[in-house]
DNA sequence: GACCGGCATGTTGTATACAATTATACGAGA
DNA sequence: TCTCGTATAATTGTATACAACATGCCGGTC
């Protein structure tokens, strides 16, 4: 972890192995490819029409961002997530959230700031119209006004890093109830906090924030989406030493 | 970035890339690679005696690590830390290592809990007698084992990276003043916390752990070793589109 | 009929060849 | 002497060829 800049060249848009990277991190991430899905290097490069070689480059980022796993030998296998791992990442969010609207309290620019109020009226608006994909879309991009105005490229890179990783999740998720609304509802109080100056109160409602959001997975049926053990990987690994 | 089982095939052993990249990321964080050094493909390649291909793997997943940096179309560059990094980390460490203090109070095995009062015991003989090698040695596997007691994959993996990522700059200070037996001491409340069950204490004391590090990390110079503005990219980027 | 071994096939791992891009050096012209 | 442009070299990006490994089928043997 820890590569801030990263975004900037290994996803270049413009060289193959950067567009493999791109469009297999979204089919991914999209569902396109499913978990434990076997993904075949020949099979992507003809899809693609490129050769192997930026394939396995794109292979081996995917592999570190956690989104496929390398079996030596064997091959290339999308990872899943289990109920626990979307737990975990919420727990550690709600925690570095939190710090990030602490600091965003003090960093913040007044462009930013802007956007986030748009932001917010933007979301009621279409809360207000039942329009689930720009509610889904608005969150999603409060969370990384958000990141970028906490003026740490370590910790906007880790905080993005997990939100990408729950994604496939939590997009199923919020279309389902009326989490929108309150999720709305708790963007505009931090936002206020923030704008207040008030840090501390910003970080304890960005944990919180975390915390309902969670809990609201859990309430509408996380275990049937990703059940109890999606295990991705049991016992199967004999190829270990 | 959320990619726990990735050690057990990223690193393999056994594969030419896989050798390539510990290699490569032991000497960058040894320091045999300098800051902003350029590493060619070719040079590394007949170091080690292999082709460019596995080269260009590993390449690849240090980028990841964050520890280079590629230029598309130009090269390598081993990526600096900034001294505004550093204090980023320990400030989203402060707050994850309390984390995993909080959960391994709960998950810690009786092992694990043996090996963490040994490594305590072990480090204060080698504090009186000043064997600073051993001495940092403990305090990374004292680290080490927390994690591993927390039960959770993700943070382990996350915790691990941001720990490594530190280990160039703390290895200079730990053993440069007193700070081994304060450290030490520490390690011992946090543990006799999680021995005795206390969640929050160990939350607490690990929490404050971190921030006594970075403080006295500060107050032994860090940006002496670290300028100010190690800057890993200034404006020298005139490529971006 | 069950088990074992080896060949055939497919897939990944590595090396090499070639293309594209960038850096460098040198010389011509002002 | 300085600047600019072109040619040349060096380096990365991509494709392809070959090697190593894994898997599955098939026939043989007990």
């Amino acid at each position: 972890m820890a590569n801030y800049d990263k975004k900037y060249d290994a996803d270049d848009k413009y060289s193959l192995r950067g567009r493999v990277f791109q469009k297999l991190r979204e089919d991914i991430l999209s569902g396109k490819y499913k978990e434990h899905e076997e993904l075949k290097e020949v099979a992507i490069g003809e899809e693609l029409g490129v050769s192997r070689t930026p394939v396995r480059e794109a292979f081996r980022q995917l592999e570190l961002e956690g989104l496929i796993r390398i079996v030596p030998n064997k091959g290339a296998y999308v990872t899943g997530i289990t109920a626990k791992d979307v737990k975990d990442i919420y727990m550690i969010r709600s925690l570095l959230e939190g710090l990030c609207a602490r600091l965003a309290t003090e960093k913040i620019s007044k462009e930013q700031m802007e956007e986030m109020e748009e932001n917010i009226y933007l979301a009621d608006f279409h809360e207000e119209k039942g329009h689930l994909d720009q509610i889904a879309e608005l969150d999603n991009r409060f969370h990384d006004i958000l990141y970028e105005a906490c003026d740490s490229k370590l910790l906007e890179h880790t905080l993005r890093d997990f939100h990408r990783y729950v994604l496939r999740v939590r997009q199923k998720t919020l279309a389902t109830n009326t989490r929108g609304r309150a999720s709305n509802d708790e963007h505009r109080k931090i936002m206020e906090a923030i704008k207040a100056g008030d840090a501390e109160l910003a970080e304890k409602l960005a944990n919180q924030h975390m915390i309902n959001a969670y809990d609201n997975m859990v309430k509408n049926g996380l275990k049937e989406i990703y059940g109890e053990n999606t295990e991705e990987d049991t016992e199967s690994n004999t190829d270990k030493k």
